[in-house]
DNA sequence: GAAAGTCTTTGCGCCGGCGCAAAGATTGAA
DNA sequence: TTCAATCTTTGCGCCGGCGCAAAGACTTTC
């Protein structure tokens, strides 16, 4: 087993598209700073490359440059805090590249991984709503390219394109579902369990074919995947182990491979 | 200890007003038939006592009775099933008395409460954006009084009222906002920590100020507090028992008074 | 390429909480 | 009033999962 190496280029995240120009342009330390031309021509392919069922979902593709334009454009390096739980809601985020990890902290201590914002993926709609601090931290998993517009812009955006507050609802609606599945299966289901789904969720939004496998394209260490279903880096790394010895998995330090989905999604039903 | 018994008129669900009318209307079984005049009377009652502040909040008092009217009065005896897990989304429902018990089912076969629907709140507003099923199953917690609408009806409604589609999405970012707070506990607490803490949020919102402490006005066995932290029926048990010697509460069959709501936070907040 | 830093593995012991079982309490129906 | 149904309590035993500790593996830095 151990360490099929990373593809090395012209990809991050789950999108595929040509990323020559925003190489060029960020090894220059120029990348914020770039709106219109080039740069959003990218930007229009990667709207249409993803499932952008939502939050541009019939909005005419023509108006998309203007929405996104009316934005700032933020990267963050992997690591990276975008905003901070408790902070003033200030923006709301479009995620075009790379992965956000949100997290909750908790008074005694412990860190709870809410959600992945994955490309395509708004968050933060709570800072257009509410005079409220953010319920999250937002950091970045990967690298990522991001559009953050503030309250009144979105607002203003809103008004004009009527369609973007009803996207912004089916999102919440989404993600509420989402969280009460999760919700049920950290009450329902055994911890192992509960790691084998998390993996499967995993796999599917940020899964990328491989010879031995689908590997998880982005750095996974045990201890953030126990963050992710309520348990602690020890179990993580005990069922991997496990897994590894039936061959459902191949793991190395912050990196994973599930070379047999089938089986996984068996255990996962089953138990 | 032992059985304070719950006042016996004028009173259900969290709101006071005048159920006169209402009751004279029930007892001759036509309630779910009254739209306009006396009854909307009530109804405005309602809306006005509650921090409605959130579906009809800014849109101006004279539109509400209309609103109202555009849906069906639907009453649920206490234990009925409004809607169910699974069944094809087509209504959303709006609380005016009462209160309803969103829970969602395990393959497994276990059954954990997502959130309770107070007077005042809406739910299912998945019904209108999502072709979708119902992702809960909604009982009546104690008999409740609600409204309907389908799901074109609350289309024309929100064409007709924008602001209706922004409370909505403000409710679906508080809702959100509220589960993930949860998950953070459910992930971050012992068992006990949880009781506590939903004890509380239940008193909150469903207190009676008696002269023992506050009562929570509804049935509330064992099995749904366990069902609503997480845990085990067993568990709420000896819980509640070792509490009600330390004088924090006094329970009885499917009756629970805090009557020390101090001792109580402290020791939610503490362990 | 050596050393420091970080992540992972695994043995071991412990304990919080589960779940059966059986008795007791309360309620509703006949 | 009695009986059946339902809910609650509590003793007991068990075990899934936690968490320490220490060694091993991999990465980064200089």
């Amino acid at each position: 087993m151990k360490r099929t190496s990373l593809p090395k280029k012209g990809y991050n995240g789950n999108i595929y598209y040509n990323i020559k120009v925003l190489q060029n342009y960020r090894s220059k330390g120029r990348a914020c700073k770039i709106f219109g031309g080039i740069f959003l021509e990218t930007i229009s392919v990667i709207a249409n490359s993803l499932s952008l069922s939502n939050f541009l979902h019939d909005v005419a593709e023509k108006f998309h440059t203007y929405i996104f334009d009316r934005g700032d454009r933020i990267h963050v390096k992997m690591g990276e805090t975008l905003f901070c739980e408790g902070d003033p809601a200030q923006r709301c985020y479009f995620v075009l590249k790379g992965r956000l990890r949100l997290t909750k902290l908790h008074e005694q201590g412990k860190t709870v991984v809410v959600r992945y914002i994955n490309p395509g993926e708004l968050t933060a709609a709570i800072a257009v709503f509410k005079e409220k601090n953010y319920p999250v931290t937002a950091q970045a998993a990967t690298a990522a390219e991001t559009i953050g517009w503030n309250k009144q812009t979105m607002v203003d955006l809103m008004a004009e394109f009527p369609q973007l507050a009803i996207n912004m609802l089916r999102v919440a609606v989404d993600r509420l579902d989402d969280l009460q599945a999760r919700y049920l299966e950290l009450c329902a289901e055994q911890v192992e369990q509960r790691i084998a789904r998390a993996l499967l969720r995993i796999m599917r939004q940020s899964g990328l074919k491989t010879e031995d496998g689908i590997l998880i394209d982005f750095r996974l260490s045990r201890q953030e995947l126990a963050e992710y279903t309520g348990t602690t880096l020890y179990t993580v790394s005990r069922a991997l182990s496990a897994w590894e010895k039936k061959g459902w998995v191949i793991s190395g330090r912050e990196r994973i491979t599930v070379s047999d989905p089938h089986a996984l999604v068996l255990f996962a039903e089953n138990g």
